[in-house]
Order: C-alpha cells, then structure tokens, then sequence
DNA sequence: TTTTAATTTTAGATTTGTCTAAATTTAATT
DNA sequence: AATTAAATTTAGACAAATCTAAAATTAAAA
C-alpha cells in the first residue's frame, strides 16, 4: 500500500487527535493541518472509499484498524528520523520537526528499518515520545501536564505536546527539554500560572498555556510495549 | 527557491543528457523521465516561464546557469544519500538507486551540509559517480567506456553508466562492481564482445551492450574539482 | 523539390488536493 | 418547540502534472 504525503498527513493527525481529544471534529482535524474544514471533508470521503476510516456524513469519524497502522507507521518514521538527526547530524532538539514533516513520507520500509538498526532501536525520540518498533508497538507512558502536577513533586520533562517554534522558545529560554528535572514551588490561581524550579537554577514563571503544553513523567521510563 | 520533486526530476535528467549526448531531444528526455513527449513538452515550458531553461518551440532546450545549479544540487543530494545508505545502512550498492530518487528530493539545505560533513565529505557515491561539494564543485573523471579499452591495460571500474536493475544483476553475477580491476584480453569483432579478466577469476564474457555502460579509469582517482 | 516520415506541439481531458461560497444538518438558546 | 448559531457538507472552480489524439513543424527520402 502506497499512500501520498496528504493522505499520511491526515492519518497522523487524526491519530494524535483521537489520543488527546477522544473524538476528532472536522474543525479541529482542519485546524491540525492548516488546512479549510471543505477540504477535509473531501479527503475523508477518500479515506473512507480506501478502507482507512469509518466516517458518515454529519456523523463523526475515527481510523479503522487499517489506516491506525498506517498512521502509527508514519509517527514510527517520523521519530526515527528526528532521533537520527539529533544524534547523528547534531541538529537541536528544536530543529528537527519540519524536516521530519519531510523525511517521513519516504516510503521503503527497508531504508526505515535499517536506520532503526543502525540508531540501536532507540525507545524514544528527541522530544521525549515514544518510537513505535516495527511492529508499530509502542512504549506507555504515564505522562501528565505540568498543569496537573502537584507542588514539590520532582518529575522529569518527558514530552511537549504543541512543538510550535513560539513554544520551543519559550522553553529554551527558561532552560526546559527533554530530561529536565523540574518541580512546582508555587501556583497562582489568578491566572494558573506556575513558579517552577528547574534543576539548580533560580525558580522561573510559566504561564497555564505553556504549563498544559509540557508533559512531565515522575516514574522511571516503562519499559513496557503495548500495541498501537 | 522550492521546486516540486517533478521538477528536480526533469532538470537532473536534462543535465544529464546534456551531459552525454549533447544535445536533447523531447523525445529523449520523455523517454529518459518514463514519460510521454507532450507531458514534456508541457513541463518545458513551465521550466522557461521559471527562468531555468532555455527554450524556443520546436528548436530544442538547454539549462541555463540557474538550472544547471538546481540539478547539480539535487545530483549533490542523490549521491550523498547513496553513500550513506551503503557506508552506514549496509545496503548494497545495487539497491540504492530508488530510495535516493525519494531522498533526494528533501529540502533542507541545513540536512544536506551536515549529512555531507557526517559522511566526512565524500568524493565520489558507491557507484563511482562523483558527489559535488557544497559549492556545486565537482570531480573532473578522466573515464572512457571499457567498450574503447585497449588490450591487456589494467584499469579500475569507476561508473557504470545505465543503472538498470538489468544491468546491475548482469555486473553483479560477473563480480564487476565499483573499484573491481579488470583488463581485456580478447575482443571479438562479429559482435563486439569482450573477453575479460576480473581481478584473479577466471575470465568472463561481456556483450558489446554492457562494456559500454561500464566505466574506468586508468589512473588513480584526480583530486582536482571545477565548476559545474 | 515534392512527398513522406519523424518529431514536436497544441487541444482538451483526467486525477489529486485544494479553495470559496452557498446549502444542509446538528446543536444550542430562548 | 421554534429560532439562531455553529459545524459540516456540497457545488463548482482552480493549479499541477499527466495523458491521448490530432495538428503543426522540421527532417529525410524519393
């Protein structure tokens, strides 16, 4: 099975939308690609007509078994590839996603298990996410907002959910990626903003938007897998 | 500038056959892309209108300055990916081609110059094609065809010409790959065919067809480069 | 130098993915 | 329950890249 850039775009977007919001609007999925919701209407019913999705006219839609392999496939590529430019060309953390918009449309399977092999079957990307193995299983993780945490409870970064270039800046400045040890030293309910202390730096404010949009972990990484 | 894949396609294969015959035909070209003369025809003009050709209906077409540098640098970026799926993939040299005809048209600059210096700035691709630098420099090669070797001169196998699946499986099952050393021992005028010693085998027998497609060199490799 | 053949180009159609503007359906309010 | 608002879909159009079939041009042969 072939699939175009559009159509693995549509499928990975779908597919992260699904996680996070349960069910997926036709709004939302036009918003994810920057793209009009007329135009996603008519690349569902093309999804739907390539047995990649159950979709009815007004009525909601979710990928079928298919097209969430398809999907899990592409976020498999993408990840690798951010991996391999990080480790390997010694690109940022924060440089690698538009060119892995790219990379991850490369369609032979044998290239993307070789790199794979030669990266060490890495667990998880640059940003802290989980890389599906070839059998599109992927790590669990017990992930949850910054917003959600605690006070005073360390905890590691372990993912960014929105990675606009606006929101990577605004961590780097404040010293924040992947594996930074952090915790909550104050919260002000006026506007949900936080006081956070990032390992032995002076304490740092966050605003509630930046807050819901760092994913921290206070577990050691599991190791177990579980199909996508 | 950005270019469609389609596009970087037709200016590699232009400068190639302008390479090799001189001039190009519609015809050739079409041929050359899997395509048919109109549909050149047709991406012909497209290419003038962008100011990368030059170009009078019915009175045939060359790249201009800004064309040539297009197609030397996707050329730049086919053999830079071929040299790294074969040196760190361990993909063999033979099936390469196809997967860099993907690659090769991911965009980042930024990808290219650090994967060039990751690969420690390779001069030639596994196939023995020289790899442009950053500049659009490239390796001069003083190869003749083996089809025009003299008797009983040892020469090393530097480029094959027609990178056919066909062809390579034909190279493949004689033991002929890139640096192999070989030398004519006979040559038979009816059919131009060509007795060949490779390395320390027993000879072997390559039709006219395919010594012409296989290049040497006499000398080592020069290190001089010149513009494109 | 006509005539014939080969090459190249145009004309019109098709596919994929997108858009705007209008119509339809569902959801929310009064 | 009727009305208004929001979300979604259809209708029709467009750009890119391709195709087939027919026309135009150039080259080759008689």
């Amino acid at each position: 099975m072939k699939h175009s850039a559009s159509r693995e775009n549509y499928l990975k977007a779908i597919f992260h939308l699904q996680q996070e919001q349960g069910l997926v609007t036709t709004n939302a999925l036009a918003a994810a690609l920057g793209t009009k919701p007329a135009s996603v209407t008519d690349m569902l019913k093309k999804l739907k007509e390539q047995k990649l999705l159950l979709y009815e006219r007004y009525r909601g839609f979710k990928l079928n078994n298919e097209g969430r392999k398809t999907a899990v496939q592409v976020i498999r590529k993408h990840r690798l590839w951010e991996y391999f430019l990080v480790k390997k060309l010694q690109f940022g953390w924060d440089e690698v996603h538009e060119i892995a918009e790219e990379l991850e449309h490369i369609s032979s399977r044998a290239l993307i298990d070789r790199l794979d092999a030669f990266l060490g079957h890495p667990e998880t990307d640059p940003h802290g996410d989980p890389i599906p193995d070839s059998q599109g299983r992927m790590q669990v993780r017990r992930q949850i907002s910054l917003a959600d945490l605690p006070l005073n409870k360390v905890v590691q970064v372990s993912g960014i959910a929105s990675q606009t270039t606006e929101m990577l800046e605004v961590l780097q400045h404040n010293h924040i990626r992947l594996g930074t040890r952090l915790e909550i030293r104050k919260k002000f309910p006026f506007d949900d903003s936080l006081e956070v202390k990032v390992s032995n730096r002076s304490p740092v404010t966050l605003s509630a938007r930046v807050a819901k949009n760092v994913l921290v972990t206070d577990d050691q990484p599991p190791t177990e897998r579980r199909q996508s």
